[in-house]
RNA sequence: GCCCAGUUGGCGGAAUUGGUAGACGCGCUGGUCUCAAACACCAGUAGGAAACUGUGCCGGUUCGACUCCGGCACUGGGUACCA
């Protein structure tokens, strides 16, 4: 028997859990490092192949760090409230803790088997009450913070109030103004509201119907909740919001000074989007109203020739002329009840009205009509934009379809065709515009304007607040009560407020949220006052959204089990931030934006030394799944008439499920009567199926035709796409009988295409069975075997049996083969007679690789250098220590496995863990010679060995005197000879 | 539409600063071992009989281009009436 991984990578897991190989240490003498991967949400479908792949990448580096002599934090945990859980309690009444726990252990199962080395004394779980306290208490301080637009960060309120009363702040109730210390304390409220950096106010929010919540801009794609894809309609509701865009400035800058990837900071930079412009106010004819609107094109204000309002816009009823309001009236409700979806879904329409208002050019004094359009957003900008339909294409569409004048004021385009958008040109029909570029135009015109006193430079951003409050069970309570109508944040000291238990996890019958369902779920405060009277105040129904607890569990890791301090001084002081981060690029937006955003704050709070969460992120590309498919036969009835008659042939024909195989789709698109299917068992089968509709086929004239439609199978039944069609019989009832029409040689042969990996399309391979079948080493080789970290592939199990040769390969190098072949294992058989230069020559090129690959997280190619690597010495017949000792530590971080089995066997009793990378030696690098290519023109024709102390006129003569230059110089004589040294040899003729 | 990434054998992919294109592995073909199969091992494997041709397409720079420049096509991802 060869190499037992079952046994041996058993007993190292085991070895590493009891001798807690992987804890980090929060005081070291070493330098720290610390290699974070985003956590998981603990889904009800396990791990599947693409997990681990950026959990291994990221395990490499730890184990290379601690071999470097690194203190390394390596930690994982479990972003574990969120919408799965809380929907399976809803479908089974099973609370969403215990689905937790039960998803949390098969992962932890999981993970276990892959041999990672987590510190797992240092896990965290986002609805551990423990945890959720802190994300609580993180929150009760945005509460009580404002963003200070003089210091640029954020700042106690009580620095805002004091503020106010230096300044003898004016703040308007009703009719009347009044100081800040005169306004009650529900009015106060309501002004702090409008500064805390978590605040509750009316906003459009995105409402999901169906999930009965709303969601945050991020959770929301192409109109479709995120989670769950159902459609999502906005709604004015009253609802918690933390002010993101207070940082905006700040999460843009400060991008430049961290080592993302350039496609994550520019997803980033358009999501926080900032554009530059100008506000400029018009005035409304005849009243004494003004639109104020944003623009960027400041400069083309001459090409003005309407101006339209959001229909939600406040001015819209006041300005609407009375033989307009019929038709204004109508046109904002078919606005209102488009949802998001479907106004995105036509985008090319273009609806609007004509409120019959007009305002005034402010530099010619001409009128201006006044349109509607729900192409003008009122959540961006001020609601209101000037159309300038000459050089913006959305203005174009408009102006067409409603034919109102276009004007030409930047030349260079053709405005019969369509918009001339560039920002290049030169300024026409503009007065005092007129011959300047663009660009100096738009400088000229913000002075212009700004002098006029009609507007100002400003900067907009399309970052949006960030809405909090999710109508929803499974996630944090807001730790906030009401009393007499005012929102006050809980005591740090009555934290964690823990999440009640509730009859059924759905809305009340009234339609608040589910944790109003609590019965006797009140605030009462620990010290006496008005809400210790009677039954107490009513908390906040709303939970926190899932990307709260992910928001800062990068700095529990430090100090996972502090119960006084969300992280403490020296711990934070200590670790600092993430120095690798790995993890998928769909997080692009919203939770490497809250992050960031949350660690600015902390900053600001003084409470944090850092300003950025992670110094350097990778992105992990994603593994497809290969899905199988097969061939359903299906009859369509083009009846005319009575189509129930025609369903009914149609379902005499379906009786049973026909699936055909792949390579024969000749028979597909074959008409009723005019086929041959070669394949008795079908012939007899529709033949007797069809006659028992031939009556009503020929009285309705039906024409009946046989389409395909491709079914996912299990992957798990399929090789090499030929289907097992006996699991497949078994794999589901409908299957039993069904005809399968396959190859002649009997194969039924699947098709497939690449796609997402997922439970839903049959195509998930689970990375236990591999395990299973090849061990944990081979398992972890082979995803990153695969290709680049960064990049998207799909999964190809047959590949793997290349690894696990090599993993067998590597392990005989330390053995020599038994003599009596049957029982006994090989000998473990290291020779300590020094190594022989080639030897050297092959380890130390290879440690040289490896570091560089390590170092360029370029992991696929390090599997291929080890392969090398092994192939050589095992041609060299090298069983020596000197040699085979550090090898196996290089190969560590990839096999940790096989790797401390053969450290123990070279006589090593503490783990391979910690011992030193070698360094690599260059003095057996060096070559004396190289084998130059030669080639003419530029094309390779022949090799030859020069010593490489020869001079490159030396080899230029002694190439031109070679028999084989000269033929290849057929007689001619050659221009120019180009000799680079250790590189190659080129002659042009 | 805009932004980002990518396009190399049958497949996954490799190629330092512009310097031997196809490393390594899978698959495939042939062979050895075996009664046979599997495993293992050995040899071959970009195309072409060859001259030659070949890194998505067209053009350029260069003694020399997968690599640099200009234009285009396609694939994947992100984002979108953002004024």
């Amino acid at each position: 028997m060869e190499y037992n991984f079952r046994e041996v990578e058993k007993n190292w897991q085991d070895y590493w859990a009891k001798n807690k190989t992987f804890a980090a240490k929060n005081d070291s003498d070493k330098p720290k490092y610390y290699v974070l991967d985003m956590f998981p949400y603990p889904s009800g479908a396990g791990l599947h192949v693409g997990h681990p792949l950026g959990y291994i990448a990221s395990d490499i580096f730890a184990r290379y760090k601690r071999l470097k002599g690194f203190n390394v934090l390596h930690p994982m945990g479990y972003d574990s409230f969120g919408l799965p859980a809380e929907q399976y309690a809803i479908q089974t009444g099973q609370h969403p803790e215990i689905t937790t726990k039960t998803n949390i252990a098969r992962y932890r199962e999981q993970l276990d088997k892959i041999g990672f080395s987590f510190d797992w004394d240092r896990e965290v779980r986002t609805s551990n009450p423990d945890y959720y306290k802190w994300t609580q208490w993180i929150f009760i301080q945005l509460f009580n913070s404002w963003y200070n637009p003089e210091t640029n960060k954020a700042e106690n309120i009580s620095t805002l109030i004091e503020k106010f009363k230096v300044q003898s702040s004016k703040f308007k109730v009703g009719s009347a103004e009044k100081k800040y210390e005169e306004l009650s304390e529900k009015e106060q409220s309501d002004v702090l509201l409008e500064y805390r950096l978590a605040y509750l106010s009316n906003t459009m929010v995105n409402w999901c119907p169906q999930l009965g919540t709303v969601l945050a801009n991020e959770e929301v794609k192409d109109g479709v909740s995120e989670r769950g894809g159902y459609p999502v309609e906005r709604k004015l509701m009253k609802q918690w919001s933390l002010r993101i865009t207070a940082y905006a400035d700040r999460l843009l800058n400060d991008l430049e000074g961290i080592d993302w990837t350039e496609s994550i900071k520019e997803a980033q930079r358009n999501w926080i989007g900032k554009s530059e412009g100008t506000s400029l106010t018009f005035k409304v004819e005849n009243s004494d109203d003004v639109i104020e609107v944003f623009t960027t094109r400041p400069d083309t204000i001459f090409g003005v020739s309407f101006v339209t309002l959001a229909p939600e816009h406040e001015l819209v009823s006041k300005l609407t002329t009375p033989e307009q309001k019929n038709a204004v009236d109508e046109y904002i409700t078919f606005a209102k009840n488009r949802s998001e979806r479907e106004r995105m879904a036509d985008v090319k329409k273009i609806t609007g009205v004509f409120t019959g208002a007009y305002v005034l050019h402010p530099f010619t004094g001409k009128q201006i009509p006044i349109w509607l359009g729900d192409y003008v957003l009122a959540g961006y900008g001020t609601g209101a934009i000037m159309a300038v339909p000459g050089h913006d294409s959305r203005d174009y569409a408009f102006a067409k379809h409603f034919e109102l004048p276009i004007i030409e004021v930047v030349a260079g385009g053709d405005l019969s065709k369509e918009s001339y958008d560039a920002k290049e040109g030169k300024l026409i029909n503009s007065d005092f515009l007129n011959g300047l570029e663009v660009k100096a135009a738009v400088k000229k015109a913000i002075e212009k304007i700004e002098e006029k006193g009609l507007g100002k430079g400003k900067t907009n951003f399309r970052l949006r607040d960030a809405i909090f409050g999710r109508q929803r069970y499974w996630g944090e309570p807001i730790p906030v009560y009401y009393e007499n109508g005012i929102p006050k944040v809980l005591a740090e000291n009555e934290l964690p407020l823990i999440l009640p238990e509730v009859d059924k996890y759905l809305p009340t019958e009234t339609g608040e949220p589910p944790l109003a369902r609590a019965t006797g779920w009140k605030y009462k405060k620990h010290t006496p006052g008005p809400s210790q009277e009677g039954n107490g105040c009513e908390y906040e129904y709303s939970t926190m959204p899932g990307w709260a607890g992910s928001s800062w569990y990068f700095l529990r890791y430090m100090d996972a089990h502090n119960s006084t301090e969300f992280v403490s001084k020296k711990a934070v002081d200590y670790w600092q931030n993430v120095d690798l981060y790995i993890g998928g690029a769909e997080h692009a937006t919203g939770h490497l934006l809250y992050v960031r955003f949350w660690t600015k704050f902390l900053n600001d709070l003084g409470l944090i030394p850092v300003t950025e969460p992670a110094k350097k992120l990778i992105n992990q590309g994603m593994i497809q799944g290969v899905s199988s498919f097969v061939y359903r036969l299906v009859p369509v009835i083009e009846a005319k008439g009575d189509r129930d008659k025609g369903d009914k042939i149609s379902n005499a024909l379906r009786e049973n499920l026909i699936l055909v195989s792949k390579n024969r789709s000749e028979l597909f698109n074959t008409g009723y009567g005019d086929y041959d299917w070669k394949d008795e068992e079908l012939n007899k089968y529709l033949t007797e199926k069809e006659a028992k509709v031939r009556k009503e086929i020929d009285e309705l004239e039906a024409k009946i035709t046989y389409m395909y439609s491709a079914l996912h199978v299990d992957v798990n039944i399929v090789s090499n796409n030929i289907l097992d069609q006996n699991a497949f019989r078994n794999w589901r009832e409908e299957y039993k009988n069904a005809i399968l029409l396959t190859e002649e040689n009997g194969d039924y042969i699947c098709g497939n295409a690449v796609e997402k990996m997922s439970k839903s399309l049959w195509n998930v391979v689970s990375p236990d069975l591999m395990v299973e079948q090849y061990g944990a080493d081979a398992l972890r080789l082979y995803e990153m075997f695969l290709g680049p970290l960064e990049l998207s592939k799909p999964w190809n199990t047959n590949g793997i049996t290349g690894v696990s040769n090599f993993i067998r390969k590597l392990w005989r190098l330390y053995h020599i083969p038994s003599t009596n072949n049957e029982q006994q294992t090989p000998n473990f058989s290291v020779s300590d007679e020094p190594a022989v230069k080639p030897e050297l020559k092959v380890l130390h090129k290879t440690i040289k690789k490896i570091i560089s690959d390590i170092e360029g997280f370029s992991f696929n190619t390090s599997v291929s250098n080890f392969m090398i690597c092994v192939n050589e010495l095992t041609e060299l017949k090298c069983n020596k220590r000197e040699i085979l000792e550090p090898l196996a530590i290089i190969i560590a971080p990839y096999a940790p496995h096989i790797a401390e089995e053969l450290w123990s066997k070279l006589g090593h009793s503490e783990s391979i863990t910690y011992a030193a990378f070698p360094e690599c030696k260059e003095e057996y690098l060096v070559e004396s010679a190289f084998n130059y290519p030669v080639s003419f023109n530029g094309k390779t024709r022949f090799f030859q060995e020069y010593d490489l102390s020869l001079s490159k006129e030396a080899i230029e003569k002694e190439v031109l005197a070679l028999e084989q230059t000269q033929k290849y110089l057929e007689g001619k004589t050659p221009k120019k000879i180009i000799v680079v040294h250790n590189k190659i040899v080129n002659i042009v003729v």
